[in-house]
DNA sequence: ACCGATTTCTGATTTTGATCAACGATCTTT
DNA sequence: AAAGATCGTTGATCAAAATCAGAAATCGGT
């Protein structure tokens, strides 16, 4: 392998300051000398096939991850093999933050699609925090993002009938892919029905059952993993009595 | 009222240093002179009585709270006026980190009984993380450890039945009271059943109904709020084809 | 283009836990 | 101490979603 084409695919890469990224992600609010600082410890690996893992349940902590482009799921595994969907994982996404108390990584995470990540190795990183006092303000802020994020799904988990659970779960997509420039009403699902099925905690046939019936009743077109939102009034109708502040379901 | 009452007052309050929860509170891993630094912005006011709030949905946030003695709820409110349980606070824990992001309360915090806290001003706070990096790696793990807190009881309530989460409630609070020098076995519930289908995601007979059953089975002896577990061993096998780290439930 | 594997959809049946209802026990207030 | 309110228990019924089962559609690899 010839070293200039290890030079032009590091070219290729994006550097923070120039990611579109950079309003959701961990930049958020820094100077700009203090996004190439952010910059320089920055890990930018190649791709992820599908499939393929970012790292898994009991590996040592190392680094935080955030989703460039894909789609990522975190799980943990049963016991008797089966796996329990923890959550999807949209562009500017952070990962691995559930690792940090006890220095390994209390889930898997693997690529539903091709995706790029960026690698960020922590103890780097709590230097740079602990130098940009705006840095370490964001790193807060993303941690309690993540903690409000749980508490609305805890909620939704706990209280809400089979509708309302895949309402909110297809509202939230929505709403992520909206604020990241695509389109809130028109969209390809990177999960399965059995994934989503276990996010929700609910069979996949209910799930299957549901893109049904939302059909029939006009508020969305299915057609296997494309899903097209018709009547977005319905689909938010369908959360009004609910705990939850849908704008926190999963956002931004 | 005179002044040497005030005095008096203030010797009484315990100083993070001789307190016995410094080795599962903020203090955890601290030289000396960085507990002093943090003990001087530690407000501790008078003790709350059963049913006063801490905060409230969408009150500024301001402060994080610990549970000194006693327990707190935390609950969110429903527009047609029931409430949702988050969770259950024994004393080290640490309260209201879900505001930072948004800079309110995404939920409200009320004492289930008689009540000591520590209120830390996050501002503060914030400037003392800065400049002491054993502190701000302590409020990562904080931070941390509520994120995979809320990743178990995610998988425990989408994936488990009734019996299971009620026992894996119990051992949680029996492995949570246990670490802070109480009994494993024998407590009393500070909450009622209502609250605990709430958190559970179960109606109040189900749970009622559970107690009656675990007692028929000679794994509790219950008494209304008061509970014996007889059988610890009863109570693990029923999670063990369960996702979640016991450890991890609500630990430490 | 074909074959096997996987995923999705749909129907029938069953199960779990919610809901409705009533009653006894305990706590609070006067 | 009595009265009212709240809380917990228990029983009967009902409904939502799980499970079981099988067919149809799609995907992946050769």
């Amino acid at each position: 392998m010839a070293p200039n084409k290890v030079i032009t695919l590091n070219k290729i890469q994006i550097a923070c300051q120039s990611c579109g990224l950079s309003n959701i992600c961990l930049p958020l609010g820094l100077e700009s000398d203090d996004i190439d600082r952010l910059d320089a410890i920055v890990q930018r690996n190649r791709p992820l096939r599908r499939g393929n893992h970012l790292f898994q349940t009991g590996e040592k902590f190392k680094s935080v991850f955030v989703v460039k482009t894909g789609t990522v799921k975190t799980y943990t595994q049963c016991p008797d093999g089966s796996e329990q969907v923890i959550g999807f994982h949209l562009p500017g996404e952070v990962i691995g933050l559930d690792g940090i108390e006890l220095g390994k990584y209390i889930c898997s995470a693997k690529a539903l699609e091709t995706s790029a990540i960026c690698e960020i190795p922590f103890d780097k990183l709590e230097e740079l925090t602990a130098t940009i006092p705006n840095l370490q303000h964001q790193m807060f802020r993303l941690l309690s993002r993540e903690i409000s994020n749980d508490t609305s799904l805890m909620a939704l988990l706990s209280k809400s009938t089979a509708e309302e659970r895949l309402a909110a779960f297809l509202l939230s997509l929505s709403i992520r892919l909206h604020s990241r420039g695509f389109s809130a009403t028109e969209f390809n699902l990177s999960m399965s029905r059995q994934e989503i099925g276990s996010y929700l905690g609910l069979a996949l046939e209910t799930v299957s059952r549901l893109f049904t019936h939302f059909q029939e009743e006009g508020i969305l077109k299915v057609n296997r993993k494309y899903v097209e939102i018709l009547d977005l009034e319905k689909l938010y109708a369908l959360l009004s009595h609910q705990t939850v502040c849908l704008e926190k379901l999963r956002a931004p």
